[in-house]
DNA sequence: CTGAAAGCGCTAACAG
DNA sequence: CTGTTAGCGCTTTCAG
């Protein structure tokens, strides 16, 4: 039944191939049975020699590896996940990695990953649903072994619901809504406002203004409310109002051009993150505002700007780089371990003491 | 001949299947069996449908794209990977993401490359040539549309024979070798140095220290190149020390370190691009040196940064974002037009005036 | 215009 | 310890 001409028809395919082969720009492609052949072995024992599994006698892995080498074969990735339903690709969703905060992250991210043998795919969203949404998709279609993002606010619930029944792990790099189905691993941002407010209040500060994103930002919320939180406690005198303005270097600016003529008893500044106290550094130059004699201020973030500002700015460090390395660890483990709960961890901050704050002056 | 029970065979085999999906963590993932057959048709036309292929009856394909979009199909990008031997995917190998020259560059390559449906996985080189070889054979194992690198340099020469013998398009981001099989995309360097000269000469500079990087490094060769160029022009009464040291803020600031105290009528100081600059610019606070008062500054970049620094920083602007966008336009066309000529592109560059540099005091 | 069938290169049972 | 074999999910001739 057709089944006749066995040997005319393979070299029909073979004459097939090759002209495929040699049209794709003449790579000249080593294949696992190419070195099976070379080897004197079947490409199910080559295959075993080169994955690492146990079962093959010493004396013929060494044969293939040997062979392999010399003819610098490399799996097809593509054939390999076609199989085992692993990529060895991490999605990495970030706003823009021109912000110096996603570079840190992507940069502890990617070495993670590359330590465990894994690529990242580097995706940005400037938190655009529709962006995000395709590449979620996208990588979906990748079949990736997880995805971090900075925030999945930006999903509608039922594109959410679908990400989290797909069974991808998902780290989120912000704050999670209670029984979110989402890892996440982020600084411990109320403790960072709440040693804003301390370090100034010991300062000898008494009337604060605290210079926020616009209105709820996952992480920057938890910085007010820890900043407010001190600042609150009983039998405090201290006060202190909350500005929201962009969460960037020209929002911080613009808060700053409005409050600092007119700052009414205002002797310290906190903002949100280092951009938005770059921001305030700028307007006060402008405007003659000395700091930190006139005004103190304090930042959070520490990226590394903050050490060569004029003056070095004094602010809450949380570890970025470390924040993309916690979330491919997450982001392995969950895939390996078929953990199925969602993990959540929280990275210490710190205070950075530089030269933008000083004792209020009496 | 074995081909009876084809109904128990083809049973087995669909249990085992199922067992599989279903240990998958519950990705219950549409595929294209699935949409033909919810469908009424062959997984051929079914596929012909949704790659947008002719020769499909409309009101045919019209179903099968509802059934898809109703199912969410995905399609694997590895099963078609494998047949079709592209990835729309691009690698993109930097020295590292947190130098904000890269971020602006990732940026444009990422844009260009999403618009083309394309992804870019990030590789963090450090320049270290174990790092980067290991990430072309990963690269190369996931059959990417093409690679882009900011530096070939870390590369023995039978590795970038290798490569280049591969067929995979690369593009790299600094100055090229003559003949050279790959193509490059970089800032008139050149012209850069040459018009910081310029400027600073044309304020009444005539002793002159440039900041450059260690030996030879391809960029920043050419821009002490087209600095000196003007300045050794017939009939000038120029003169400038070149000193080397690190690419880097640190570097910067080291050699401005023991520059700045003994300047020996220096009035002007080209650094080879901005890092270095502010590095001169921390050193200048630290010794009491005025800029632009007592010595002028020009730059080489214009990072964001350049704008907010105190002093604002004159520097040579060239265009990070179009150079990453540049980079992935010229992988995509080699891949697609069989373009066999290595391609060089040079992107203009122009002086932004700002604060620290001025007339020289008379 | 649509169906049947042959693989892409590799892994993973299952036998031997 | 090693060979056989059945696919992974999709694209692409080749027939009809």
């Amino acid at each position: 039944m057709g089944t006749r001409h066995i040997d005319s028809d393979s070299a029909d395919v073979n004459n097939r191939k090759r002209l495929q082969n040699e049209s794709k720009a003449g790579s000249s492609v080593a294949k696992l049975r190419d070195i099976a052949a070379s080897a004197g072995v079947t490409i199910a024992t080559a295959s075993r020699s080169l994955s690492g599994a146990y079962g093959v006698n010493a004396a013929t892995r060494e044969r293939v590896l040997e062979v392999a080498a010399r003819l610098h074969y490399r799996p097809n990735r593509f054939a390999r996940g076609l199989v085992t339903g692993r990529s060895q690709i991490i999605g990495l969703i970030i706003s823009d990695i021109r912000n110096p905060f996603f570079a840190d992250v992507a940069r502890g991210a990617e070495d993670a990953a590359f330590a465990a043998g894994s690529d990242v795919v580097l995706c940005n969203s400037d938190l655009n649903s529709e962006r995000q949404k395709r590449y979620i998709h996208s990588l979906m279609e990748k079949n990736v072994d997880g995805i971090i993002m900075n925030s999945i606010t930006a999903l509608d619930r039922p594109e959410q619901n679908r990400l989290a029944e797909s069974g991808v792990p998902v780290v989120l790099l912000n704050s999670h809504e209670r029984n979110s189905p989402f890892s996440t691993v982020l600084a411990d941002n109320v403790r960072g406002g709440w040693l804003a407010a301390e370090y100034l209040s010991n300062l000898g500060h008494r009337r604060f203004a605290h210079l926020s994103g616009p209105g709820r930002h996952g992480n920057l919320s938890m910085r007010a409310k820890g900043f407010l939180q001190y600042l609150r406690k009983p039998g405090s005198d201290a006060s202190a109002s909350v500005l929201h303005g962009g969460h960037t270097f020209e929002g911080g600016y613009e808060v700053a051009r409005k409050l600092l003529p007119d700052r009414n008893e205002i002797t310290a500044i906190f903002a949100a993150n280092d951009a938005m106290a770059f921001g305030v550094l700028k307007a006060a130059i402008e405007l003659g505002v000395r700091i930190p004699e006139d005004v103190s201020l304090v930042g959070f973030d520490d990226v590394e700007l903050a050490s060569i500002a004029h003056p070095p700015l004094t602010t809450i460090h949380q570890a970025k780089y470390e924040l993309g390395q916690a979330a491919v660890d997450m982001l392995l483990a969950a895939r390996s371990g078929k953990q199925t709960a969602p993990e959540h961890r929280v990275l210490g901050v710190h205070l950075v003491e530089r030269k933008s704050a000083a004792k209020v002056r009496s």
